[in-house]
DNA sequence: ACGGCTAGAACT
DNA sequence: TAGTTCTAG
């Protein structure tokens, strides 16, 4: 029986768990021998060795840096082992390392709610545990600690230097004239070590863990005793850890705005913000951040846990520095497609894991022209859409970086929309998927308005004139790309021989065979039918988000969002969502027959979202080798791919002829297309989705809002809330 | 003309 | 919403 909190305390107990050099970490439990002995893990070995982005504590102890090269770690340290970040698609492949966090968040989570910082950095929140703890087995009660739980690090405790610290540390934990907040704080340290002790042993990683009374000192506190150890910081100590504590070192202070404080106010130590008033501090740095200062300076921070398994966003980028910067835009569609296969590998993984659909893709770039060299403007980012499907993807995001060139050019005034001669430099890629929401459990029955094919359906090929067009590669496709034809590149069958030849100076030829996929994107169709499958079964069995209840949480504050009031606006934003587009197409339809309840697996199969992939594959009978689908599955593919889900042909028709998606990335429609969508626009009647039973709305609310939720208000403003979490929430 | 890659959040 | 900017590891 959950223990009530006490009113008059109300402390809470925060913990921040750190894995140790988390790569190297990774790569020594792939290969037991490096472990003991000095190691890096290091990306890109072709230039000085590579850079290191993490360094083992061996390897620290020879004066080994994050941010050297290989070759200068190799000067410091020659025995150094240096392990490279595995590659694929020409790029850093980081998935070992994300795949290795979940297995420790998924250890962190079982004691409190838990929030995924980071890949390798997790809060916990863990007052229950520990006012549970208090209340039946309090540390003062045990007659043996842990030697673990004694190898702890009280902050302010440390005066007697030296001297057989377990001793003071097992007073100190089994005090039992300590203050409530202290005793929590005991149990707090008991429970972190079991929990860093069931990390080692379940992945044989150590971690090192700070424990607290906010988020804020608990991350202050996991950074001071590295690595495999813990600190906690008793209420006492807060004041003198602040004081002499360098402005810098404080979480969002390690950058311009701690600067400013240095060199505006004069400020070398959080302690030396305490003498200026909250009215001073809003008035230098506005009135959020001025009043987060003056809490920060006390040590407050209401910030709460957020229960958060997973990451909000994935993207997946790479730099092109200097001379290796990108001249075409047929080297630069090369590379977005290789940066859109993984993020559609990563969607379709997170779709299946964790039935989670990302809305919104974004493509970010960093370029110069030459010409006026260093008048350096931004390349602006864009964003659209976001429609499964590696071939969509990968269309979507050329589009948008076509629109962002030609704005990019329109800026110095360059009026040839020209290809390759324009003397413009890429420096950098990156596409991300973000507004990722949880398929509702009760979705599949929303699932059953997306008529697959007509919201993700209509292949590229079928209905090329959807989109900006390319026109990329001809040099003489000046004057935008608005209106020409559309000769979409890599569904071109031929397309490849078009790339190869715009290409052959700027890439390697085994870069190019990896293209040659691109059209015919076998993974993508593979993991749809999983998909579809899990759909369907979701239909069955009426959703159990296993994965993790704080998501569910999530869910069900979204949902109780009251929307009335917005209701038309939702309507138009709907129209700019995939999503909304085949809800639309629901309503037109007007069958709201099914809208609930109805588990037949006949409505359920039409509804696929990955209806695309599909009927792509089906239409055009690829034959996919074996063992391509062997190895692209992977992660895609899990339990059941035997039962696929067939499309009948009639949808697969109807999804030809539907008109389709969505307003895409902005600009320059096809004249027809916004006409169809007007008309789409006027059949819709506001007051259909009121007419829905109630959880459809809900459902529909989710689809409309994905990003929604009630945000972050002000912290605390009292001492009172120095140990509360915020009352805002 | 180098640190690369990834992620989250605030703000406009 | 879309886009920018900052921050961190």
């Amino acid at each position: 029986m959950p223990v009530a909190r006490p009113d008059s305390s109300g402390a809470r107990i925060i913990a921040h768990v750190d894995l140790d050099c988390f790569y190297v970490q990774v790569e020594q439990r792939k290969q037991p021998k490096l472990r003991g002995l000095p190691t890096a893990v290091v990306q890109y070995n072709e230039w000085k060795g590579g850079g290191l982005i993490a360094v083992g504590y061996e390897a620290r102890d020879y004066g080994v840096k994050r941010s050297m090269r290989g070759d200068e770690a190799k000067e410091v340290c020659p025995q150094i082992e240096l392990v490279q970040v595995p590659v694929a698609r020409g790029k850093a492949d980081l998935s070992s390392y994300r795949n290795a966090g979940s297995e420790v968040v998924s250890i962190l989570a079982r004691k409190g709610r838990c929030e995924r910082a980071s890949i390798d950095e997790v809060y916990l929140d863990l007052t229950d545990a520990a006012e549970a703890m208090l209340a039946e087995t309090p540390p003062e009660s045990l007659d043996e600690v842990d030697e673990e739980a004694l190898k702890s690090h009280i902050l302010g405790l440390e005066s007697k230097d030296g001297n057989d610290s377990k001793a003071t540390v097992k007073e100190w934990l089994c005090r039992c004239d300590a203050d409530h907040r202290d005793k929590l704080l005991a149990c707090g340290v008991l429970i972190v070590t079991e929990l860093r002790m069931q990390v080692l042993k379940e992945t044989e990683f150590t971690c090192s863990a700070g424990i607290a009374h906010n988020k804020m000192l608990a991350k202050l506190a996991s950074g001071m005793n590295k690595p495999a150890q813990q600190t906690t910081v008793p209420f006492s100590s807060v004041k003198g850890l602040l004081d002499s504590l360098p402005i810098k070192k404080m979480k969002q202070l390690g950058g311009k705005l701690g600067t400013s404080l240095q060199n505006e106010l004069g400020v070398t130590t959080v302690g030396d913000l305490l003498k200026f008033s909250e009215d001073k501090l809003q008035e230098s740095y506005g009135f959020n951040t001025g009043t987060w200062l003056w809490n920060i300076a006390r040590g407050i921070s209401g910030e709460e846990v957020q229960a958060r398994l997973l990451p909000k966003s994935h993207g997946s980028g790479k730099s092109f520095p200097g001379p290796r910067a990108l001249k075409t835009v047929a080297s630069v569609q090369h590379w977005l497609n290789q940066l859109c296969e993984e993020l559609s590998e990563r969607l379709c993984s997170d779709l299946e894991q964790n039935k989670r659909i990302a809305h919104t893709l974004t493509l970010h770039a960093s370029a110069f022209k030459s010409s006026d060299s260093d008048s350096r403007k931004k390349f602006p980012s864009k964003s659209c859409p976001l429609r499964y499907g590696t071939a969509k993807i990968q269309e979507d995001t050329f589009n948008l970086f076509q629109a962002g060139l030609r704005e990019f050019l329109g800026s110095f005034g360059v009026k040839t929309q020209g290809s390759q001669y324009s003397g413009w430099r890429i420096t950098a890629l990156s596409v991300s998927a973000s507004k990722i929401v949880p398929v509702l459990s009760g979705t599949c029955s929303i699932m059953k308005y997306f008529n697959g094919p007509d919201k993700f359906g209509s292949t590229s090929e079928q209905l090329p004139d959807n989109f900006i067009d390319a026109a990329p590669l001809s040099p003489s496709g000046s004057e935008s790309y608005s209106t020409l034809n559309s000769t979409e590149l890599q569904n071109e069958l031929p397309g490849e021989q078009v790339w190869i030849e715009h290409s052959m100076a700027d890439l390697g030829q085994l870069e190019m065979k990896a293209n040659t996929w691109n059209g015919l994107d076998p993974s993508c169709s593979i993991s749809k039918q999983t998909s579809g499958q899990w759909f369907h079964s979701g239909t069955e069995s009426s959703s159990s988000l296993d994965q993790n209840k704080p998501q569910n949480r999530d869910d069900s504050r979204m949902r109780s969002v009251p929307i009335k009031s917005n209701q038309q606006e939702h309507k138009k934003s709907a129209l700019k969502d995939k999503g909304a587009s085949s809800i639309l197409n629901f309503f037109k339809s007007g069958d709201l027959s099914c809208s609930s309840g109805n588990h037949d697996t006949e409505h359920a199969e039409t509804l696929l979202p990955l209806g695309d992939c599909l009927s792509e594959s089906n239409k055009k009978q690829v034959n996919i080798p074996k063992e391509r689908l062997d190895n692209s599955t992977g992660d895609c593919l899990s339990e059941s791919n035997q039962n696929q889900v067939n499309i009948p042909k009639e949808r697969l028709a109807e999804a030809a002829t539907t008109s389709t998606t969505t307003d895409r990335c902005g600009s320059d429609q096809i004249q027809q297309r916004s006409e169809s969508w007007k008309l789409r626009i006027e059949e819709i009647d506001p007051s259909v989705i009121d007419e829905l039973p109630k959880e459809i709305q809900d459902e529909i609310q989710a689809w409309l809002r994905p990003s929604k939720r009630p945000h972050r208000v002000k912290q605390g403003f009292t001492i009172a809330d120095y140990f509360s979490p915020s009352k805002n929430r």
